[in-house]
DNA sequence: GGAATTCCAGGGAGCGCTCTCTCCAAGGTC
DNA sequence: GACCTTGGAGAGAGCGCTCCCTGGAATTCC
């Protein structure tokens, strides 16, 4: 099909096509955007001629005038003030399978809508990079996955005035839709699954505390057992990766031998912790019951399989990518909130 | 600093800017481009309007005239053929540190060159949305690492004269510039070290059968065994997920319970592999020695910790995105293949 | 049957930028 | 002092596309 690229040219303009059809360019154009108004006949022969030229449109003179791009942006944003990390940014990211599930979710959306989705990891050295992308007009929007409420993105994106979604809520009050799972019900969910199954003495592992999720997750499992009169909750932090649920339950055990029951605030750090424990030579769930969260692969990969709280990424990715659609449409429609609902997924570990 | 974006206007053109610095379009042009035949007075002033206005270039005009994008893409290709998977293609090249690894060696070059890196996943169905994309002229050329001998993309790519570099050797020969690891090398360490500390009973888990890097492996190991006498190497394929690395070991021990030695085609597989011995009560590396391949984190997470053939991934993404670069600029200089050294890192499972 | 209406193709302007070409002024040379 | 060179700014064309507007042909209506 198509090819016909005479050598090192360049690609056919509108303007040739609509010569070999014997056309406008007008004409040419209205076949491309699908306009109704086009004769069928001369519809088909224009077809013809795109088929035989190899035409593409060229995408920078299209958005010059339409001002639209068709593709949005996929940012993974992360604050420098993150700095004693063990394993590079990068490497973090595309080993959590947090972000495949996104993807998976915003393209299921994205696709049928004929919109590209570009992924961009922004570290913080890398910030203006990304930001620069965007201010150049790259995308027509951005899906954002901010790991810190002093991430100054979503404000620089809001005073930009460019059209955007947040994956969870802002860590100050900002005017951008955002999606979101009731992190403190899942805390709860987690809470009450081990006090049911009898443990007294729980704990829990955070992620990185400038997160407004992880903030949400902590607080809730505390309150969930205040109101069973547990008053202190011995928590550690960690940054999501499998070490750093590894060494964080470490700390925990060495300073609260007696804990038996464990809450772990995603899935990847509970998996570092089965390690640890498995290295203590404490035996889960017998001695120590673990809950996780996000009920990702790494729940149904290790040894026991994870007990933990579902939320469902792909659904919330894909609203994510609803709302940045509308947004893009529309002339600023006020901010929406989508909230999801998680649930307690029982496997082995607890 | 900046802004004054009026409100939901657009952003100012070069015009605006020349205005209120009260010289020409052109000047402004040339200040933003660094071009020196500029007055320094004139200079300063021109920057000035420019903070003072806010302006960023408008990228679809700039690019409508220079032919460049000054982005390139990575795009990571599936092939239809490779139906019977479990996990979804997202899922697993989202959870592979091979990305990360790729990712953070590309940008490495890219970024101090001012050029952006868009990642894309193309899995077939998606196939010819990516291609759609790359035609479009979004990016000046593209960072290919394909998983399949059958994958049609480095041809079409060839074809529409879109600038490209391979992440391994073609599975046909292609008149495109390439960057690889010396496979064969790899797997005989593996299989020397093997040998070496007293493994009679060697097996292999390979990667899918229809990727060059995966034949490669299998095809080295092989050989060097041959070498040495053994005749015979069982051997099974897994996808270079743990998980297919867990079942591999399990039909591979099933089928041949004396193997005393395992070769796994990369680390990921290599863990599923631990799992899988473990769950069966051999001993690592007791009992079975097990060596992986990349050296990646997932290399040190496993217990015992890997031992494992290095393959320097940022390096080559580096020499990849450089080779890239060096592709843009002139008309088309000659392909060029980079092949870089394995090496053995000892660690605890062999 | 003539006027009014509809339908659909073409013409042309212009999106914001770069880049070549032109032009002016200042300095240098004989 | 007349000529040439050079440095540096402006003018203008045009990249490939969309979209509004115009105008001719076909159709409808009284």
């Amino acid at each position: 099909m198509t090819s016909s690229r005479p050598d090192g040219q360049r690609s056919p303009t509108l303007e040739e096509v609509a010569e070999w059809a014997g056309v406008s360019r007008s004409t040419v154009s209205r076949v491309i955007n699908g306009v109704s108004t086009v004769d069928p006949e001369l519809r088909e022969l224009v077809q013809r001629a795109i088929d035989a030229t190899g035409y593409v449109p060229n995408l920078a003179a299209r958005s010059l005038v339409t001002r639209r791009t068709d593709s949005v942006a996929l940012v993974v944003s992360e604050p420098d003030d993150r700095t004693q990390q063990t394993e590079p940014f990068l490497n973090r990211i595309f080993t959590d399978p947090f972000l495949g599930r996104i993807t998976a979710g915003a393209l299921e959306v994205l696709r049928p809508e004929g919109i590209h989705l570009v992924i961009m990891p922004a570290e913080s050295p890398a910030h203006h990079h990304v930001l620069r992308y965007l201010r150049q007009g790259h995308v027509d929007g951005v899906l954002l996955i901010s790991s810190s409420d002093e991430d100054p993105l979503p404000q620089q994106l809001c005073d930009l005035g460019i059209p955007a979604v947040l994956s969870a809520r802002p860590g100050k009050p900002l005017p951008m839709s955002y999606v979101d799972v009731e992190q403190q019900v899942g805390a709860k969910l987690a809470a009450e699954h081990l006090l049911a199954i009898g443990r007294h003495h729980l704990a829990t592992i955070s992620g990185p505390l400038d997160m407004p999720s992880s903030q949400d997750r902590l607080a809730g499992f505390r309150a969930a057992l205040a109101v069973h009169g547990h008053a202190y909750v011995p928590s550690a932090a960690g940054n999501f990766t499998r070490a750093s649920g590894e060494q964080a339950a470490r700390e925990l055990f060495a300073a609260h031998p007696e804990i038996d029951g464990l809450f772990v605030a995603n899935d990847l750090m509970a998996e570092g912790a089965l390690q640890a424990l498995r290295d203590l030579g404490r035996r889960v769930p017998e001695e120590v019951a673990v809950v996780g969260f996000d009920n990702s692969i790494a729940a149904l990969q290790c040894r026991p399989q994870l007990t933990t709280i579902h939320q469902p990424l792909e659904e919330m990715a894909a609203e994510m990518a609803r709302l940045l659609l509308s947004r893009i449409g529309k002339a600023d429609p006020k901010p929406r909130s989508v909230i999801f609902h998680p649930r307690l997924v029982k496997r082995e570990s607890a």
